[in-house]
RNA sequence: GCCCGCGUAGCUCAGGGGUAGAGCGCCUCCUUGGUAAGGAGGAGGUCAUGAGUUCAAAUCUCAUCGCGGGCUCCA
C-alpha cells in the first residue's frame, strides 16, 4: 500500500504516501491547522506530529480514510501536551544544572487553577526557592534552541537497562510496573534527558513560550509518606504570553482577598501560638458577622421545621467505639483524657449526639421527620502542616443537622435540603452552584456497607432529587463514603474559584450501629433513615470563603459596621452622636468618628475598613436634622432626613441586599 | 508528621560579628478643616525560644516553637 486516503475529522480530504508523517499530511488538509497544532489525534489515538502513518498498520490500526484531528493549543487536549512538554524541559533544564538528579515523574495538571504541571525529583543536593530563577533561565535557554522531542519505541528490557545505564532507579521501577512488552520513551534532542512516557509531545522545545516555574516543595514518590520524600517543582504553562499574563494576575488577585491579610486588616479574627495551633479567635468584627450569618441561618431553620439542639463537647470513648469512630475516625481525634477511671474524648462530629436525644425515647412513625440541628463545635486532631488560616483548622463548628425519617419521606427530604442549599448560597450572594453526587458504583476497594437494595434506591433518591430540580451536577463513581451516597455542594466566587462547601449524606451505617427504631403503623419495630447535612460545612471556613468572595467589603446585612457617622469639625461631634444613637435604635451597627482628623482622613479611615454607608455631618446637616450620605462604592449620593436614611438602610438590611442602594438609587 | 523557606516595633518590611532602623498605626499637642492621608513631638524591641562558637551574636551553628508554600494527579 504506497498511498493513503487521509480525512480530517467531518472536513477536506486527500491522499498521501504511505510514508507520510502526521504533519505532512495535515499540511495536505489545512495549512492553518498543521501549522498550530502540537500533536494530533489519528483514529483517535493520540499521537505526535512526527508519527509516521504506515505505523497504524502495526498498531493494527488501519481504517481508512484516516480521521486526523489536530491538537490545537487553546484547548484542554492542547495545554495538557503543552503543559507536559514543559515538564520535560523543566527536567531537561534540572539535568543539565544538576548532573545527576534521578527523576521521577512529570505529568500536566489541568484540574488545578494553581499549577500547571510539575516535576518530582531527587537532586544531588537540596534545591531552594533560588535556584528556581536559574532552573527556568535554562529552560528558556533550550527552548530557544529549538530541540526536537523525540520519541522511540523500544523493548521493555531495553528501557531497563537504558535507565539502569544512566542510573534512574525511580524510572526502572516505573518501566518495570507500569511499561507493556514494548515501551515508549521521549528524548529531548540535545540534552541529555530521557524521559519513560507515553506522548505525545511538541515537536520541538521552541513551541513552548509561555511558562513559568513556581515552587519548590516536597512530595512523597507515589505519595507514600513511608516512601523516599523527593523534591517537586511546580511550574505552569500557557499557550500564550496573554493567557499566562492573565492567570498571574489572577493569582495576584487572590492574593490581594486572603482571608488571613484581609481578617488582620478588618480586625475580624486571629490565630495565636501561644493558645494552638488551628484553633480561631473570631474578634468583635468577626464575631459580629457570624452572628448575623447564623442569624439568617437559625430563622431558615425554623421555617423549614428544624429542630434546634446543643449537645456536649465530649463523651465517653465508649460513645465513639459504639458509632466506630474510635476505631476508623481515632487518628483524626484529639487523644482520650481519663477522669475516674473512664476515658473521654473529644467530638470529631456531632451525629452521635443528635442520635443520644433521637434514642431519648421511643419514637413512632408519627414523629417523623425529626431534623435535628445544631451549630455543633467539633475539634479534628489536624496534623500541622495541613493549617491554613480559617480554611483548615483543628476546632471549628459545623452548622450540622441530622434528619431522621422513614423511608418513605427521604425523597422529600432529600429534595428540601437541596432548595435550601440553594436559598442559602444565593442569600451570600453565591449564585452558581454545584452538585457531585458521589455514588459507590462499581468500586469494589472500599468496605462498602448497607446490601445492593439500600445502595440502589439511597442513589436513586439522590439523583431524582438533583434531576427534578433541573440542575446540573457531576456523577462520580466510587467517591461515597463507605456507609452511604452523598451530594457535595460546591460554589464559584466573585473571581472564579471553586470552593467545596457542605454536604448531604446517606447513612447505613449509624442507625445500625446505634440500633435506632421506630414504631411502625404495623406496630412493629422498624429502622429509620438517616441523613447528614450541613450547608456551610465548617463555618470557619465559609467564613473565610466569604471573606475572599467579598475582598472583605461585605454586603450591607453582614458588614459589621454598616454606618460611619463623620462629623466634619468636634463643633457637630454632638450632633453626630445623636445620629449614631438613632441609628442604633432603629438596630444598625455604627461607629461615630470623633478623632481629630480632617474629613478627607475619616472618610478613607472608613473606605479601608470597607463600610458601606459613611454619614457626613457639618454645620448645614445639624441644623436640619440631615445627614450628607457617602456609599462606599458610589461616592456621594445626596444629603437626606436621618429618618430618610434609616429607612433605606434598614429595607437594604431586612432583604439581604447584596449591593448598598435600592434601585431608585436611595 | 515530612520537605523547602521564613521569624527584627501592633502591621508591612530594611539591616546585619562591635550603641536597634523606616513607613504606617498608637499617644500628646497644635490645627476646626465639606467627600480617600494637615503639622509637630513622643512612647514602643531580651531582633521567636534555648544552647553552642567567639573577646564580642540580632547577625554564624544546632535544637525547639511558630508561620508560609507543598505532600492523589496517566510513563
Amino acid at each position: 500500500m504506497s498511498e493513503l486516503n487521509v480525512q480530517l475529522k467531518g472536513g477536506e480530504a486527500a491522499q498521501v504516501p504511505a510514508s507520510a508523517s502526521v504533519a505532512e499530511a495535515l499540511k495536505q488538509l489545512d495549512r492553518d491547522a498543521a501549522k498550530q497544532a502540537l500533536a494530533a489525534r489519528v483514529n483517535g489515538s493520540e499521537v505526535d506530529l512526527a508519527f509516521k502513518l504506515d505505523r497504524l498498520e502495526a498498531n493494527g490500526n488501519t481504517v481508512e480514510p484516516v480521521e486526523i484531528v489536530p491538537v490545537l493549543p487553546g484547548t484542554r487536549e492542547g495545554l495538557e501536551v503543552l503543559r507536559h512538554s514543559t515538564a520535560h524541559l523543566l527536567a531537561a533544564a534540572v539535568l543539565d544544572l544538576f548532573p545527576g538528579t534521578k527523576l521521577g515523574i512529570g505529568p500536566a495538571l489541568l484540574d488545578d487553577p494553581r499549577y500547571g504541571y510539575f516535576y518530582d525529583l531527587i537532586a544531588p543536593r537540596q534545591l531552594t526557592d533560588e535556584d528556581l530563577p536559574a532552573i527556568e533561565k535554562r529552560m528558556r535557554e533550550i527552548a530557544k534552541r529549538n530541540m526536537p522531542y523525540r520519541r522511540e519505541e523500544i523493548a521493555k528490557s531495553e528501557a531497563m537497562r537504558l535507565f539502569s545505564e544512566r542510573d534512574e532507579p525511580l524510572k526502572c521501577k516505573l518501566v518495570d510496573d507500569k511499561g507493556g512488552e514494548t515501551v515508549s520513551v521521549y528524548y529531548i534532542d540535545g540534552s541529555p534527558f530521557i524521559d519513560f512516557c507515553l506522548g505525545p509531545h511538541v515537536p520541538n522545545t521552541n513551541r513552548l513560550k509561555a511558562f513559568k516555574l513556581l515552587s519548590l516543595s516536597g512530595a512523597y514518590w507515589m505519595g507514600d509518606a513511608t516512601q523516599a520524600q523527593m523534591q517537586r517543582i511546580y511550574g505552569t504553562a500557557f499557550a500564550t504570553a496573554e493567557e499566562l499574563d492573565a492567570w498571574v494576575k489572577q493569582r495576584e488577585e487572590a492574593e490581594r482577598r486572603d482571608h488571613r491579610r484581609i481578617g488582620r486588616e478588618l480586625d475580624l479574627f486571629s490565630i495565636q501560638d501561644a493558645y494552638g495551633q488551628g484553633l480561631i479567635f473570631w474578634h468583635p468584627k468577626g464575631a459580629m458577622i457570624r452572628k448575623a450569618m447564623e442569624d439568617y441561618l437559625y430563622a431558615e431553620l425554623q421555617r423549614r421545621g428544624y429542630l434546634l439542639v446543643y449537645t456536649p463537647h465530649i463523651a465517653k470513648r465508649e460513645l465513639w467505639r459504639v458509632s466506630g469512630h474510635d476505631q476508623s475516625y481515632g487518628d483524626s481525634m484529639f487523644a482520650p483524657t481519663t477522669l475516674e477511671d473512664t476515658e473521654f474524648r473529644l467530638k470529631p462530629m456531632n451525629c452521635p449526639f443528635h442520635i443520644g436525644i433521637y434514642k431519648s425515647q421511643q419514637r413512632s412513625y408519627r414523629d417523623l421527620p425529626l431534623r435535628y440541628a445544631e451549630m455543633g463545635t467539633v475539634y479534628r486532631a489536624e496534623l500541622s502542616g495541613t493549617l491554613h488560616g480559617l480554611m483548615r483548622v483543628r476546632g471549628f463548628t459545623v452548622d450540622d443537622a441530622h434528619l431522621f425519617c422513614t423511608p418513605d419521606q427521604i425523597r422529600k427530604e432529600i429534595d428540601d435540603c437541596v432548595d435550601f442549599v440553594v436559598d442559602v448560597f444565593k442569600a451570600f450572594g453565591f449564585d452558581k452552584v454545584r452538585f457531585e453526587l458521589s455514588v459507590k458504583g462499581s468500586d469494589t476497594g472500599k468496605n462498602w456497607l448497607g446490601s445492593e437494595d439500600q445502595w440502589a434506591d439511597a442513589e436513586g433518591a439522590l439523583a431524582e432529587s438533583l434531576d427534578s430540580r433541573g440542575v446540573a451536577y457531576e456523577r462520580i463513581e466510587g467517591e461515597a463514603a463507605f456507609y452511604g451516597p452523598k451530594i457535595d455542594f460546591k460554589v464559584e466566587d466573585a473571581i472564579g474559584r471553586l470552593w467545596q462547601l457542605g454536604t448531604v449524606q446517606w447513612d447505613f451505617n449509624l442507625p445500625e450501629r446505634f440500633e435506632l427504631e421506630f414504631v411502625g403503623e404495623d406496630n412493629k419495630p422498624h429502622r429509620p433513615v438517616m441523613v447528614h447535612r450541613a450547608l456551610f460545612g465548617s463555618v470557619e471556613r465559609f467564613f473565610g470563603v466569604l471573606i475572599e468572595h467579598y475582598a472583605g467589603a461585605f454586603p450591607l446585612w453582614l458588614a459589621p459596621v454598616q454606618v460611619a457617622v463623620l462629623p466634619i469639625t468636634d463643633r457637630i461631634n454632638g450632633y453626630a452622636e445623636s445620629v449614631g444613637e438613632a441609628l442604633r435604635a432603629a438596630g444598625l451597627r455604627v461607629e461615630v468618628n470623633t478623632r481629630g482628623e480632617k474629613i478627607g482622613a475619616k472618610i478613607r479611615d472608613a473606605q479601608m475598613q470597607k463600610v458601606p454607608f459613611m454619614l457626613v455631618c457639618g454645620d448645614r446637616e445639624a441644623e436640619s436634622n440631615m445627614v450628607a450620605v457617602r456609599e462606599r462604592t458610589k461616592g456621594d449620593i445626596g444629603v437626606m432626613s436621618v429618618e430618610d436614611f434609616t429607612g433605606m438602610a434598614r429595607g437594604l438590611v431586612e432583604s439581604r441586599a447584596l449591593v448598598n442602594v435600592t434601585e431608585s438609587g436611595a
